[in-house]
RNA sequence: GGAGGAUUGGCCGAGCGGCCUAAGGCGCACGAUUGGAAAUCGUGUUGGGGCAACACCCCUCACGGGUUCGAAUCCCGUAUCCUCCGCCA
């Protein structure tokens, strides 16, 4: 969410930058909106301040002995003032709510190095790191694999839950596990991350402060008892980014660094017929996520630190991949500057996003009150990022596609050995 | 699901209708003192908002309502925590 006074002191700036991502803002109606509100305000702090000295006036009048018509008189004149705020507060609270649906619904501002355009192919190409395997033969998918040896199970998964969702089996699921326990252990090892075991239900609060609503309702999934109303995370961005939300942190504990492994639920509306096959688009996956909480002109130094460590995990896996930097109209709500990480797919001769690292800025934190102060009690503002460090699922399905031989078998990156308790899954689905 | 109890500023803790602009203590910050420190003394110290304004004003004693001229204080509701009973992985 915006200050609105931030935003009405850039200006046609802001008007000109969130063009960018599509979004026209209206200056004129934020300024009158603005304005309404604070004069809504002033006139009731006066009215208020007015009527608390004719309380002191009454309890003065009746301790001194004044007669009882006269106490009645400024009883009465308090009683009209309390009329009149109760009038003026409406006006507050009526100001004030459409400020605020207003503010809720404008994204952030796209940072000006992201590239212009609104879709995948209006990103830029920042690097690519390994070579795309190449096969003697014609390397099958991750689908076709799985469910060959046996690891994977989209049948029965469709009989127990309906479209996008999976089951993996054995191995598969040893192997789900093993890349989770691998990601965490980089991640709190070698990173310098704390591990989290979150609440996978979350408020609509909650849901609000981190951006996904009121706006994104339709993406998540909703559930509850009675009546208590919850939702199911999309992304342990959601838990972790939302642990500090109106708290003062101290500014020497900065950067603070979170990782979690949780499952993530999505309804993945508007993406019918989009991905379908396989294990890139379910309705419950399970991610490692990653959090950074840091001073706000540190936050583009932090992000290029987070992309790091993402990209950590797929070069530890020796996967081939590539860094694009999105355009300004392709990212998120949230995001100033977005990098997506794409893993090389044989099976689709092409790159797949597979982590999508963002700097909010300081446009999440504002939203969900986070703030700091330093030693001296100055008061600063404080960005949040996020990353996918990385995702199970696609994870899985690039060392399968990627790490296949000829006979069917594949051969496990060798750091995940250790986690998993084998090398290699053959063809029938036994392991060594 | 049921029965009790609790919730005050960074922390502890007073307060039970107007003098709460919240006592006192701890912690913290700044200053004095000191060769330097400890101790001591002094000053400051919740967080928001209106405003050009560190002036002034308003709100904030878990949260939301209500009673009253006036609420930390009285009433109702909600949340969270604690104790006990029931059920339960």
């Amino acid at each position: 969410m915006h200050d609105a006074r931030l935003l009405l002191e850039l200006g046609d700036e802001a008007v000109r930058r969130l063009d960018r991502r599509g979004y026209k803002l209206d200056l004129a109606g934020l300024e009158a909106m603005s304005s309404r509100r604070a004069s809504a305000i002033g006139r009731v702090d006066e009215l208020r301040a007015e009527s608390k000295r004719a309380a002191a006036e009454v309890g003065k009048a009746a301790k001194s002995g004044a007669s009882s018509e006269e106490v009645d008189a400024l009883k009465e004149r308090a009683r009209e003032l309390k009329e009149r705020i109760r009038e003026a507060e409406d006006e507050v609270e009526a100001a004030e709510a459409a400020l605020r649906d207003l503010l809720l619904v404008i994204p952030n501002l796209p940072a000006d190095d992201a590239p212009d355009g609104d879709s995948e192919d209006d990103a830029v190409e920042v690097r690519r790191v390994g070579e795309p395997p190449a096969f003697g033969f014609t390397p099958r998918d991750h689908v076709d694999l799985g469910e060959a040896m046996g690891i994977l199970d989209f049948g029965r998964a469709a009989k127990l839950s309906g479209a996008r969702f999976s089951i993996a089996r054995g191995p598969g699921a040893a192997l789900e596990r093993a890349i989770a326990s691998f990601f965490l252990a980089l991640h709190t090892g070698r990173h310098g991350y704390t591990e989290f075991s979150p609440p996978y239900l979350v408020t609509g609060q909650t849901m609000t402060g981190t951006g996904q609503l009121p706006k994104f309702e339709e993406d998540l999934f909703r559930t509850g008892t009675g009546d208590r109303d919850l939702y199911l995370i999309p992304t342990a961005e959601v838990p972790l980014t939302a642990l500090h939300a109106d708290e003062i942190l101290p500014a020497e504990t900065l950067p603070l660094a979170y990782t979690s492994w949780t499952p993530c639920f999505r309804s993945e509306a508007g993406s019918y017929g989009r991905d379908t096959r396989g294990i890139l688009r379910l309705h419950q996956f399970s991610k490692v996520e990653l959090v950074r909480i840091c001073a706000a002109e540190e936050s583009r130094r932090e992000l290029e630190v987070m992309l790091g460590h993402a990209e950590t995990c797929l070069q530890e896996l020796g996967l081939a991949y590539r860094v694009i930097r999105l355009a300004a109209g392709d990212m998120g709500f949230n995001a100033q500057l977005t990098y997506d990480i794409e893993v090389w797919l044989p099976s689709q001769d092409t790159y797949r996003e597979i982590s999508s690292c963002s700097d909010c800025g300081t446009f999440q934190a504002r939203r969900s009150g986070i703030r700091s102060k330093d030693a001296h009690g100055g008061r600063g503002q404080v960005a949040t990022l996020n990353g996918s460090g990385l995702p199970i699922g696609r994870t899985m399905a690039a060392i399968l596609e990627q790490c296949q031989e000829q006979d069917g078998s594949v051969t496990l990156p060798e750091v995940l050995a250790p986690y998993a308790g084998f090398r290699r899954i053959l063809a029938d689905g036994t392991t060594e």
